[in-house]
DNA sequence: CGCGTATTTGATCTATCTCAAAGGCCGTGG
DNA sequence: CCACGGCCTTTGAGATAGATCAAATACGCG
């Protein structure tokens, strides 16, 4: 984990929700009191035991939310995409930690210099607050994925979803690429790495998707696909 | 559903995480420009096909927050207690119904106005971020709880979570009562109405609880409660 | 090329679901 | 005030989706 000046102007993730809330003469406020990190793949960015007085923006890379029980249980709660943030304020956050699917560059400010921020520029609270009832809109779409679907329609869900983040945040449409592991999709969906597979390869064999190679899917009845994710997705 | 005029100082949610963020000159402006609805036990405050321009705020009863498919299977997101704020600003409520556990007085107010009210009182737009954070570690929670647990350990998340919520909204402690059927409880857990009766019945002989009625729990041994449910549960 | 890890596939097991029925509680109407 | 009907809860018996255990294959990396 490394440590660099950065440029906000320059950056890829400017256009992203916390970044874009902010006009050009602003964003170098924000340029100021930000650090740029850097995590490699299998690395953390945060853990649930740190001090976590800080907030996150993902500038490359993709990683994920995790929280673990005391017996090893892992519920992935969210993968993260460039653009997306991360962090409660004035709230620390509580009882996840973040983690690297990939090599991740990932911008991270003091709450309190967001505060400081905030002060000056009343709009920024305002996007804060959007930020967060975009996360809560999409954690509501999990919940209800854990509560009601079985096997295959949470994998259904999970393959949109993914299409669609990535859409939005890479702009690649032709194939989905899946930078996490079974086990990684098995914690996100609440059922096991073998299950995973079992669905996948049944859902090839139905002519649903065809897998390149096991971390790329190519959608091939999206119809069917969405009536069994029971899926619109909310906007990303 | 009747609708009648109101007197926030006299509420008895005045001390709600909305309401407490006003002061008594401010807490007159929220008061004229909200609407206080009667919704009795069985009926919605609002349906997911409802327009969805307005915030809500219960005053006093029970309900709950649950989203159906279109096949029928239900989860139900939350449990409402007196005090609890329901609304995204600026953003519609998504796909959520708000149903009655028992009747209830809620208070209702026009998003914009709302914002108009946020306009004049920074302080405001602070406490619904807040507000939203918690609504959101609660989610969390609720995430890993429906991805991780096993039935037993669902329903002692379940019960400790319902009796430290009706402490906080109505300071009672002795017995937690269960306004909602075993129905509700299932769905709210993602699992079945019979899963729910068989476990309450197990964890009744094994000493965990008591049942004086079948709507009213007694904890007999919170430790080892706690320990099953692995709840430290957040602060409401 | 060979090791370690991830994925797939197979064979069983089991927690929970499903289907079924009995018992209890409550409100309604006679 | 009691009887009836409907719903909720509980309990039982059997079915099953998904878990677990185990092993073979495939893949990526040094």
């Amino acid at each position: 984990m490394s440590m660099n000046p950065i440029k906000c102007h320059s950056c890829s993730a400017r256009a992203s929700r916390l970044c874009s809330s902010l006009d050009e003469d602003a964003i170098y406020e924000l340029d100021a009191i930000a650090t740029r990190i850097e995590v490699s793949k299998g690395n953390y960015i945060f853990q649930e035991e740190d001090p976590s007085s800080y907030v996150y923006n993902i500038s490359t890379g993709m990683g994920y939310l995790e929280r673990l029980s005391s017996d090893g249980r892992r519920q992935i709660m969210a993968f993260l995409f460039p653009g997306d943030y991360i962090g409660l304020i004035p709230d620390p956050i509580v009882n996840v930690s973040a983690g690297g699917l990939t090599d991740m560059s990932v911008c991270r400010w003091n709450i309190k210099d967001i505060e400081n921020l905030i002060d000056k520029h009343p709009e920024f609270e305002h996007r804060l607050r959007r930020i967060g009832n975009r996360v809560l809109a999409t954690t509501l779409d999990q919940l209800f994925m854990l509560g009601c679907k079985d096997a295959r329609e949470k994998l259904a869900f999970f393959l949109l979803q993914m299409e669609k983040r990535q859409l939005v945040a890479l702009g690649e449409i032709e194939t989905i690429h899946l930078p996490m592991t079974r086990g990684d999709i098995a914690d996100y969906l609440g059922i096991t790495v073998e299950t995973v597979s079992r669905i996948f390869t049944r859902i090839k064999k139905e002519g649903l998707i065809e897998l390149p190679d096991s971390n790329e899917v190519v959608i091939k009845n999206r119809e069917l696909l969405e009536e069994i994710a029971e899926y619109n997705g909310i906007d990303y």
